[in-house]
RNA sequence: GUGAGUGUAGCUCAGUUGGUUAGAGCACUAGGUUGUGGUCCUAGGGGUCGCGGGUUCGAAUCCCGUCACUCACCCCA
């Protein structure tokens, strides 16, 4: 019987993890660079840790499992409510500004389609116990220089800013109650989708304002922080003037971080869940074509729900999916083989033990090297080494007369060069990597 | 959950109005090549034609059902 895959996971076959892997790298490489520390947490939790906190949508995609005892257990979808749990605990003996981040395997039990699987890795990065925007800032900066790490440039993406109290402020502002805010975000979210006459004809259902549909329109696509303030009620709102303050201050500390090219305003950008409370953000492929490469933003609120005290955090989740694709599309993805693997052949069955020690003398020294498990002609071992992609050959016994000396084949141009074997063996990389 | 499309070798795909033993390219294995890889040539392995049923002397091909996958919609980190 044959058992495929299950669906919405992959079988990772050598070539398909190595560019992933180079993803992970540059996630990694970035996030100590800039400060983070990576932590880790169970790939099983309570299903009531999701519950809690997550609402019945998500809960409606977890893969959940009864252990043996009858504990009620789920597949973390997402990362944060682990992170959550884990701060609050130690809450009072980490310095703050908690800055960490993970690479986690995470499962949701949607719909496939394209940018979705159902088991996935995500980056995320978070600062906890910080309310200062430069947070939000330099999160917001790990996520561009990582992505400028792996090849892309302003012309691939951008980040989408937008802000969950400036939009709060400004629909209060526009008298629409709090308990209809979340109405008012779905059609929001929605704006890309619709034509001007269909969100009009929405936004006058729901609120009864084609006045307030119209200039709300006009400033989602304006992406001005002055119109928002022109808005029905907005000179008078203290609120809305302080949430405007708070965004122009976000956009500068971009700018001082230089990646003012990466980053502009749209508000267009809500964000699905509940728990932001400040400044959002998404990652988009210039074309817009794709889903969002990434989604963040500051969550005050949560770890005060998870926990006794309440922090202030701000954080984003980055996939592995849509990032992959887009790299993809930009021919960005790295496929070949990296690694420079060396390869030792014996011209003769006699010098196998000779072969043994000097491979494992060169593996020592950390020289990823290969050979053949049999003894075979030159031509074969050749063959052998250039199937696995090798970039030198090292070989044993080229000199008849002269057991010490070896020839360093490249395998790139054929270039052969000899050297004595204790020369290479002191010091294997510098011998491998010196030109001739 | 809704709709559309696609299922033939590991991969990409041919396969005539239904007709002998189902093919090609790539990949894989071996040989040509007993002191030098890539190119080239030759040979080989690999298939329950997604699965089940029906029509027929005969089904990869026609019909019905079913399953899987892909894409989109809905929804959404």
């Amino acid at each position: 019987m044959k058992i495929p895959p299950v669906k919405g996971t992959r079988d990772l076959y050598p070539e398909l993890l190595a560019p992933i892997r180079r993803i992970f790298d540059v996630w990694r490489d970035v996030s100590i660079r800039h400060g983070f520390e990576e932590y880790d947490g169970p790939t099983l939790e309570y299903l009531d840790l999701y519950r809690e906190k997550s609402g019945e949508e998500l809960v409606g995609q977890l893969y959940r499992l009864t252990d043996s005892g009858g504990r009620e257990l789920a597949l973390r979808p997402e990362m944060t409510p682990t992170l959550a749990r884990m701060v609050a605990a130690r809450i009072n003996a980490l310095p703050k500004p908690i800055k960490w981040f993970c690479i986690p395997t995470l499962f949701r039990g949607e719909n496939v389609q394209r940018g979705r699987l159902r088991e996935f890795f995500q980056w995320n990065v978070d600062v906890i116990g910080s309310a200062d925007v430069v947070a939000d800032a330099e999160v917001i900066l790990v996520g561009v220089e990582a992505l400028r790490e792996l090849g892309l440039t302003s012309a691939d993406f951008a980040v989408h800013i937008s802000n969950r109290r400036l939009m709060a402020a400004m629909l209060n502002a526009a008298g629409i109650p709090e308990d209809r805010h979340g109405v008012a975000y779905a059609l929001m979210d929605k704006f890309g989708k619709l034509d001007p006459v269909e969100f009009d004809r929405h936004w006058d259902t729901a609120f009864g304002s084609h006045l307030l549909s119209a200039q709300l329109r006009d400033m989602m696509s304006s992406s001005d922080l002055d119109a928002v303030e022109s808005l029905p009620g907005g000179r008078n709102s203290k609120e809305l003037r302080e949430a405007a303050a708070e965004t122009r201050r976000l956009m500068e500390l971009l700018a001082n971080f230089g990646i003012t090219e990466f980053c502009r305003i749209d508000f267009r950008v809500v964000r699905g869940l509940a728990y932001y409370t400040g400044p959002v953000f998404e990652f988009y492929d210039r074309s817009e074509k794709e889903r969002a490469i990434c989604g963040g933003g500051r969550y005050d609120d949560l770890l005060g729900k998870m926990g006794k005290s309440r922090e202030p955090a701000v954080g984003f989740g980055m996939g592995d999916v849509v990032l992959s694709l887009l790299l993809e599309e930009k021919g960005l993805l790295q496929t070949g083989r990296k690694q420079q693997v060396v390869f030792v052949l014996d011209a003769e069955e006699s010098l196998r033990p000779t072969l043994l020690r000097v491979v494992a003398g060169l593996r020592r020294r950390g020289v990823p090297t290969e050979f053949a498990y049999s003894w075979q002609a030159i031509g074969k071992q050749l063959k052998l080494a250039d199937k696995k992609g090798v970039s030198a050959v090292i070989m044993l016994g080229a000199d008849s007369t002269n057991p010490q000396l070896v020839r360093i084949k490249r395998m790139a141009g054929g270039q052969e060069r000899e050297v004595a074997l204790d020369e290479l063996l002191a010091d294997p990389r510098r011998v491998l990597e010196q030109d001739w």
